[in-house]
DNA sequence: AATGAATGAGAGTTCATTCAT
DNA sequence: AATGAATGAACTCTCATTCAT
């Protein structure tokens, strides 16, 4: 038949049992290890199958399609990456821009480990793109962000505590991604992140200052 | 993406060579289309070969393999965007804060002309990453910027110089693709063009200072 | 994925020159063997590509799908049977319900030729069902047909005329199938004829009449 | 088709083998529920079973494959148009041919009632056809006609009524199933009924004159 | 008896590339 | 130089059936 246009990509079914769990983990490793060694192009069900040491049969009573599988590792991915920022973006320990800090550096960090399977990742993102799910979770960034914007800027308004989240985490990770795929040191991510950092909190100051 | 047009040289050229360039700009506007209208996935030579009224095998006499057609388009796309932020950031008529909003203004605006077209670009992009071309002209961006950071921050390092450069012109080319990605309306992208610079002028206005 | 709801089964390209032709052909004979040798169940593209000596990807070159093969094969043969039947019809030699008894004698024999393929043809008949061509066929059968009656019903309404030319031709064509699908020998079609000709003849005689 | 009802009989069975006819009952509604809504061609085992609320493994100690299933759903069909053709051809109240006429009405309406599931049946014949029971359900069929022709064509001999009653069940079954397959409204089933007998009338009429 | 996860052969279709004409 | 028919490996996905639990 036919290219499906908007794919579906809920998973089949919740693993309810144990066993399931663990086929699912199984294939979803597999699908990492398949990304990270042969690239988006060569990313194929039968091969993640194998690699899982599963059935083709069995990969599609998990997952309805192979987008399903590169949009799970990234919804994953992401929500994994959101926790992160959102714990270190709240600390009421820290001041609020050297946790931006923090976060600019923790973010980058992250997206340089396995940037191997980050890239195919983002290859693949025609395959899952403009999903509600992945609306979803950028709404839920934005929230996050537009939170911390009130700490950082507390005279501002609405609108403008939200462009000035809206600028600050596009860029963050629009630059996260960008230098995750030139292959760096941690020592030039941690430059990097400094760099990031110094701007972002030049731009708030600057902000908060009227 | 500007439409291409046959360039007025074409006339010096011999019969033959005149010939060529036709039959490969026909080639690249039809890339352009189907990209434009079928999107990557569904980017074939023999769908660009039709497109350009001419058959796959003329296809492959002016260009290796398919990737070759989107490295070409990418790379002209390029050397064009990177030939209007060099005239934009070296006017001597303007103040340089002002030219680099300027520069980002035009360089966002020119992003979103065609999204559909540079998204695919950008889906098609593990076809072409990586090669010598490419990275030829990243490093010309990178000389263009770096000299322009000259007249901005005349008191600093190299070294300085070069990081300002490289988190600027990085920014810029994330930040203008991610919202190229949102379907956006103009008066949207002057905002985020807005936020941008200014988030760049306080970020170089602080480093001057010091 | 995914199935085509309705399948676009036109012929992709006309055969204009004589190799298409050849090869078209060579489709359909094999495309006749398999049916007839596998059965419609095990009628597939890769089995007739073989069988023609063509690779798959020819095969697709000539027809879009699957059913584009058999709708064609069907096609091919409601056209042959009509243009009989039309021929036998419209004899002027002969009185016409003897062309009636001819035309079902025919059409009868026709029908048990190559039982087998038939047989799988009507059972891949979901395929290819319900086609803007089908039922043109079919209307240009009932405009025979309602000819054929004007001669034999001279008196009657159009009305009456449509049912009898409907009742007839829908008997002729169901029996002849149902009688092509047991295996029977040439003397008992023809006592088939016989009594189905009867029956036809009968009746019209009796709605002529009145 | 009418709805499949747990019979009575079923309480004075022991335990064990109510149970197996409310499953078998149950696989059968359901079969006939996927047949009517997703068509022969997604006519699955598993459908069929998650339809049934009932695993496959159930589904499978009860019938031995898919073909199974619908044979039986044929043959259940057949067995109930048998014995209402019998009910009404045998039926002394009336005249030979008026029960005639009764009996292809009833018939066809039957075959119109759920045609989609009637469809459905006949595109999945290939499965079942040529069974022995398929034959011995047909012989009998043959019978009941026969013995109807016996009271129609009282001096005929035995092979013209064999030959009548061939004609006249094979016409009304071939013609009811074409009619059933065009979507047809009542009124025009019933005309399509009238013309038939109409046409069964004439021949037998003229037939018990010689 | 009942379950339903697992299997894997097999289906339809696409497409980059070649090469005889 | 140009054509476009031909190739066939590769891809995604389905489904009848089995069998360990």
């Amino acid at each position: 038949m036919k290219t499906r246009q908007t794919p579906v990509i809920a998973a089949r079914k919740s693993p309810r049992q144990a066993r399931s769990t663990q086929l699912v983990n199984a294939i979803l490793e597999a699908a990492v290890r398949v990304l990270g060694r042969e690239g988006a192009r060569r990313f194929t069900t039968a091969r993640v199958a194998a690699e899982a040491g599963v059935s083709v049969g069995s990969l599609y009573q998990y997952f309805p399609n192979k987008e399903a599988i590169l949009f799970r590792l990234q919804t994953d991915e992401w929500r994994q990456t959101g926790d992160l920022l959102t714990r270190i973006l709240s600390d009421p320990q820290r001041q609020p821009l050297d946790r931006l800090r923090l976060a600019v550096r923790a973010f980058f960090h992250s997206e340089c480990d396995e940037a191997q399977v980050r890239l195919a990742l983002g290859d693949a993102a025609p395959l899952y793109r403009q999903t509600p799910e992945a609306r979803e979770l950028r709404k839920s960034g934005a929230r996050r962000s537009e939170s911390f914007m009130k700490e950082v800027l507390p005279r501002a308004t609405a609108a403008q505590r939200k462009i000035a989240a809206d600028i600050v985490m596009t860029t963050m990770s629009a630059v996260g991604k960008t230098i995750s795929e030139r292959t760096v040191s941690r020592a030039e991510v941690d430059n990097f992140a400094q760099a990031t950092s110094d701007m972002f909190c030049a731009y708030l100051q600057k902000l908060a200052q009227n």
